[in-house]
DNA sequence: ATAAAAATTTAGACTAGCCTAAAAATAATT
DNA sequence: AATTATTTTTAGGCTAGTCTAAATTTTTAT
């Protein structure tokens, strides 16, 4: 049995691992965590030592296969819950996350099983991010960020990067969402910031940091 | 902010206190969590350091208004946790305990509040035990010997009128303590007697003198 | 290639929550 | 009332998870 706090790491291990393929270093780790860069290292050894994570000293960590998995559930129960929330008890897409970070680390296979159920096998949560299933697959989503997306083309919201309250309330402004249509009128090399059409709506302007936290595919 | 410990010590000290108005003695939270009485001792201290109890050395402690509204709020999320398993997610009444116990140190009122909403503003849990209101208000439970209860009902034992070890033993004998559950399935208007079952256990026949003496809420 | 800078690990310390064993206070017996 | 038994507290120690400061290794820049 895992503690919260060892599945926060491999849950933070993952996130950073699928964005580069390489090693995970440990301040990133402590980074992402806000903890002190001596107590990623500890942690990291301590993973390696029950064989969830191998660790070169110095290099940084990598899942093992039962690392992978163990995480994978953890983000099963994380979007599974995140979805509950906002299907049945009407939060919104921006207030979840918190309370998800906590229900993640409830210990029950049949609990999580029974709310998919409930929720009718959904198949990404509120964020687009595809769940798991109860084998800890997690699907392959070929997608990108708007920010290298075709001018002219019309492209569906899949996702965000950033999951932060502060972005997703700056998309809910611009009437974003997942599955909104967007069409890329004009790119402006002096600062990559990007002219959309959402929804056929009137053209407005967003900056390029923007660009790259929405996912499109 | 409370730990997840430091609630459960609580709960545990609003059980133990709600049967008899006493002092709760610092061993009896020790037997009822299952840990070593210095532990319980310790903790105590702790819990009067933060006002949510007042210890007196050797006698025990009692809760504090803060600690009793803390305890309330507990018991409400852990009553309200149980009637969503239940009724949404379709668990047996006996399963869910243990989960609740984990769902029960959920951090976020506003959840709590929407899932009350969720579930139809329940007034008692899957156990027939009573849902403290968003205040911590816990109703209260007006009780009345057996014998007055309604037929056909599940009444939860709360205490007995006879303190004498004679019915108390008669009680053991029957398989009835603080806390069991009694459903009456019939009265005999010949002797007042009424047959019970206990726990879901065989059905018995026990007299008008003892329904008299057994306190049921 | 060496020196400086940055990243990482090691060392030592702290708190929460648990333990056992010993001491002290209270309750029960004689 | 004195002795014995029981309950409760104190004392000291352990692990998980955190920290800061110092040492070490790797990377970068001269
Ligand atoms: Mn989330
Ligand atoms: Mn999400
Ligand atoms: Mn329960
Ligand atoms: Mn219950």
């Amino acid at each position: 049995m895992l503690s919260p706090t060892e599945e926060n790491y491999l849950k933070v291990i993952l996130a950073l691992s699928s964005k580069n393929e390489q090693a995970v270093h440990t301040n990133a780790i402590a980074a992402e965590l806000r903890i002190a860069a001596a107590t990623a290292t500890d942690m990291c050894k301590k993973l390696a030592v029950k064989k969830l994570v191998s660790h070169e000293k110095y290099k940084g960590v990598l899942l093992t296969k039962t690392g992978y998995l163990k995480a994978c559930l953890i983000i099963r129960k994380h979007r599974l819950w995140e979805t509950f929330l906002v299907e049945q008890l009407k939060f919104k897409w921006d207030e979840v996350h918190e309370i998800a970070e906590q229900l993640e680390h409830i210990d029950s296979e049949e609990l999580v099983n029974r709310l998919e159920l409930l929720l009718g096998s959904p198949k990404t949560d509120p964020h687009g991010d595809p769940i798991p299933d109860k084998n800890g697959y997690l699907p392959p989503s070929r997608s990108m960020p708007l920010a290298e997306a075709a001018t002219h083309d019309v492209h569906v919201v899949r996702g965000v990067a950033d999951q932060s309250s502060k972005f997703l309330q700056l998309l809910n402004k611009l009437n974003i969402g997942i599955g909104s249509r967007i069409r890329i009128m004009e790119k402006f090399d002096f600062d990559q910031s990007i002219a959309i059409k959402v929804d056929q709506q009137k053209t407005v302007h967003i900056s390029d940091q923007v660009a790259r936290n929405i996912i499109v595919k």
